[in-house]
RNA sequence: GCCCCGGUCGUCUAGCCAGGUCAGGAUGCCACCCUUUCAAGGUGGAGAUCAGGGGAUCGAAGCCCCUCCGGGGUACCA
């Protein structure tokens, strides 16, 4: 590779910014960075019809989240300025005349229905056949002279009707197509805009891109863009066509499988780091064993050879394990912080330093940020006074033992603790020297301690949670307990 | 219909290009261990006739041919 690597990301701004695109926009840009090279986002908004508003930004803010950053384009601009194709629309009219001055082009007039009964006419190759459109036979000359259609007239290519197209493809190798089977497609349409063609071609050339890295599904569309290029007399980039992510079903990611947006993956709790770690696995391995890599290993080895061929299932079971795995990894203060921008309260100061204190505990059973609001919610605040007094009573007790198990705890917990005593290795000796006595398991005692303090028989570690409660709160739980079971009794 | 791409455990994949030990890892699932619950961790297990069929070879997941299946593309959408 001569020429310095610039590589580029071209959404459309039609919608939320979807997993696949983003994983598109991931692969170009490790790219650009394991080559030292530029990483451009271009806006391609040349579909009037289907822009989204504060589609731009959503798609400019999935890539903040994941923390790709880009060299060329929206707020950041460059030498190849504007960065929206929609500004850039005097750049394709010129262009779509050369190509008509050199007889690449020609004005088509025809309207989609008949097209249509052409395509239709055609059984065997089901195609538009520019034999049965007479507008190309016509030249520029013609069409210009037909005053009747003129608004509605658009520009289409001429497609060589013999030969071969032939790319080199860098992940699929050599593919070929015959000319005589491709379309003449449209490149400007009636209404000004460039086609998707038209302006990818243009502008990857006008700004210097050294490789398009793009979905498969683009792959069809490769024999129109060469030819452009050919016609313009352009040197082409290279091409990668990156497998697809598909749903379950192994079609095509959209909606109907789920949570396709990368907004959605930020507001269900997972980490970017983790999603940006699963997301280059699908498609790319470091070894075929390393499943959790840093960025910059995935940077300092992220290769075209070492890209798939086939499309993956997007597997949110691994995904799950992942995130758990980057929480896991976190530094206390750090998961924190990530927590509390998923519990939906305004946190106090005070509130934030007990969070810290928290997050240890909770840290290796969290498996999505957006279970902090819950998992913490009895550690916050009064209990909900409202539980059933009946998931007191553990397996195999009934509850006059549990009762008389709870005021033997505060007794024993009034008489030898203290608000500023009251830590879990203590605890823990104590207790476990009561429930001894108490000819109770520990399980059931413990079980029927972890209930009381919190409310739920699931928790982390029993004497930890405790001593994270303090004394003060741990002692009216119990006796809201005990007031529980003495109403059972 | 036509064109193109793909096909290794349920899933993500390693191995393929430069044929040669029980096809490796991870996830998910199951069991056991640890254990005060849930997790986490540890150990083990089930799970792939390498889509199928031919062929060349002493030898094929890998090379060649055919078939099947899946997907994508066939727009004045990208």
């Amino acid at each position: 590779m001569a020429a310095e690597v610039r590589v580029r990301y071209a959404p459309s701004p039609t919608g939320q910014p979807h997993i696949g695109n983003i994983r598109t926009a991931l692969f170009n840009w490790l790219f650009a960075r394991h080559h030292g090279g530029k990483f451009i986002v271009r806006i391609e908004d040349t579909d009037q019809t289907r822009l989204v508003d504060g589609a731009v930004e959503a798609i400019l803010d999935g890539l903040r989240w994941l923390n790709i950053d880009w060299d060329e384009g929206p707020e950041v601009d460059g030498p190849h300025a504007p960065y929206e194709q929609s500004n850039r629309l005097e750049i394709y009219q010129r262009l779509s005349e050369q190509l008509l001055d050199q007889g690449n082009a020609y004005h088509c007039h025809c309207s989609r229905e008949a097209l249509e009964q052409l395509r239709k006419a055609n059984r065997e190759s089901g195609s538009y056949s520019a034999e049965g459109c007479r507008c190309r036979a016509l030249g520029r000359a013609g069409a210009v002279g037909d005053p009747v259609s003129d608004g509605e007239r658009v520009i289409r290519f001429a497609m060589p009707q013999s030969g071969m197209t032939q790319v080199s493809d860098l992940i699929r190798g050599d593919v070929e197509w015959r000319n005589d089977l491709q379309e003449d497609f449209v490149i400007l349409k009636s209404d000004g805009f460039p086609t998707y063609h038209l302006a990818v071609v243009a502008d990857d050339h006008l700004m210097e891109i050294s490789h398009v890295m793009r979905a498969e599904e683009w792959l069809p569309s490769t024999p129109r863009h060469l030819q452009l290029y050919q016609a313009f007399g352009f040197q082409p980039p290279e091409f990668a066509h990156l497998p697809m992510i598909t749903g379950p079903d192994r079609a095509k990611l959209s909606k109907r499988h789920g949570a396709t947006a990368i907004g959605e993956y930020r507001d269900e709790g997972y980490l970017p780091e983790a999603l940006l770690n699963f997301m280059v696995l699908l498609g790319w391995s470091l070894d075929g064993s390393t499943e959790v890599v840093s960025l910059q290993d995935i940077i300092d080895n992220f290769t075209l050879d070492r890209i798939t061929k086939s499309a993956a299932i997007f597997d949110q079971d691994k995904l799950l394990w992942m995130n758990g795995v980057y929480i896991r990894d976190l530094p206390a203060k750090d998961l924190a912080e990530r927590m509390a921008a998923y519990i939906p309260r305004e946190l106090g100061c005070d509130e934030h330093k007990y969070l810290s204190n928290i997050a240890p505990l909770v840290q290796e059973r969290l498996k999505r940020l957006d279970e902090s609001d819950d998992m913490t919610a009895y550690l916050f605040g009064d209990l909900a006074p409202d539980y059933d007094g009946a998931i007191l009573v553990q397996k195999g007790m009934d509850a006059e033992s549990a009762s008389d198990a709870l005021r033997a705890t505060i007794a024993s917990l009034e008489a030898d603790t203290a608000p500023n005593d009251f830590g879990h290795e203590k605890l823990e000796a104590m207790l476990g020297e009561l429930g001894a006595s108490l000819s109770l398991s520990r399980r059931q005692f413990f079980g029927l301690l972890r209930t009381a303090s919190t409310g739920r028989n699931v928790s982390p570690p029993l004497f930890e949670t405790m001593e994270v409660i303090g004394r003060d709160r741990v002692m009216s739980r119990l006796h809201q307990a005990a007031q529980k079971l003495g109403a059972a009794v």
